[in-house]
DNA sequence: AACCTCTTACATACCATTGGTATGTATAGG
DNA sequence: CCTATACATACCAATGGTATGTAAGAGGTT
């Protein structure tokens, strides 16, 4: 293939190609060759251009994969007619885990075998966008008095870790048949700060994610 | 170097070389040649005879590494005179994180530049051998009344979580400041089920863990 | 419109390193 | 002396990466 009039074209598909592969077949699994087998019409030189290394093509698809999650939680954030309490448990409820969580599930056998895939999650998780996104939506309910803690920060990383490793099928979580009782340990641990995460449909929605 | 007359002395000694540089450089960042070379006086042949490939070497140390914590588990496993909560104060104080975790600590920069030594730990803990310890002191401790659950093996994994995900400095532990704060919050966590891990003397021994 | 020029979006050819294997060799133990 | 084994040596295909080549397109000049 010749020169490609929009480049940012070819960009987004090594992306996406590079994308799929990483997850299918893990991240060390897939060669440039790989990549460009895959792409048909297109050589080394071509991802070499666009791309400065194997790694660079990884970051570039976490930053992607990143990205579509952010735009996610600013929708819920905005919403004025409800206190602290319900936006955390509509964030939680609507957004389990994360956009692509679902994607990664089907394909991906588990993310032990494609560990730079896990260390990605951890990273992100670790890196705490999530984080800042949740603290806020806290500290409105210890305003408004539908949560109450003296540490909104620690409160909300546990939050994240419970639910984003523990249960997160991806990580920790393995057995469907648990989730049921995982809640309701998660909704115990919590109700000392008036917080109460999952109802029963909620609970429903996250038995669907088998293994 | 000839024929060993104790050729599992030569295996120890690729595995120690191996874990070692698999710490400090990363697992995909240390060649075979590099052991071979920090080994000084074996070859090529020599590890290709003890180990069937790179991933097998790996393994090898997550084994070693595993083996070296369970040790730790049974001794305090056994003390008759503690009921089921001080027996898992214990095991949480004397043992925090585990054995190799402190040695990691400081030779690693972090666990995420090491993508495969974050997954074994991760998978260490999923695989749940730490879990099946904790569960049965757990539910001494029900029968005991030290420790009030419906759900021992759920409420066992959120300690784990809590403790070897969130409060660990290899994963998400990050600021030894907030550790106090932190650890209050676990003992609120979990003081609806009557257990208080963390002491003020633990909580000081774990501020020793700086990064 | 024709010509020139410079940038850039690729293709091709090549390289060093890597994980792994096939084969050779010498030593310990029976 | 013989055999199994603990290594060493020589080699291989695949890999990530680079150096170089090439041609298409945009923009300016006439």
């Amino acid at each position: 293939m010749s020169r490609n009039k929009y480049p940012e074209q070819t960009f987004e598909r090594i992306l996406g190609v590079s994308a799929k592969l990483f997850i299918e077949k893990g991240y060390e699994n897939t060669s440039i060759q790989d990549i460009v087998t895959e792409l048909g019409d297109l050589s080394k030189g071509a991802i070499y251009h666009h791309f400065k290394s194997k790694e660079d093509i990884f970051d570039a698809v976490a930053r992607s994969m990143n990205s579509n999650n952010q735009q996610l939680f600013t929708e819920i954030y905005e919403e004025q007619k409800l206190n602290g309490a319900e936006k955390l448990q509509k964030i939680v409820c609507q957004n389990i885990f994360s956009d692509n969580t679902e994607n990664i599930i089907g394909i991906t056998p588990n993310l032990f075998d494609n560990p730079k895939f896990l260390a990605m999650y951890l990273k992100q998780i670790k890196e705490g966008e999530m984080t800042s996104y949740l603290v806020p939506i806290i500290e409105e309910g210890v305003k408004d008095g539908s949560i109450v803690t003296d540490n909104p920060l620690e409160l909300t990383e546990v939050i994240i870790v419970l639910i984003n490793v523990w249960l997160n099928p991806l990580i920790l979580g393995d057995n469907p048949r648990k989730i049921p009782t995982q809640c309701k340990i998660v909704n115990e641990l919590l109700s000392s700060y008036k917080i109460k995460l999952f109802d029963d449909e909620t609970i429903n929605k996250l038995l669907q994610y088998k293994k």
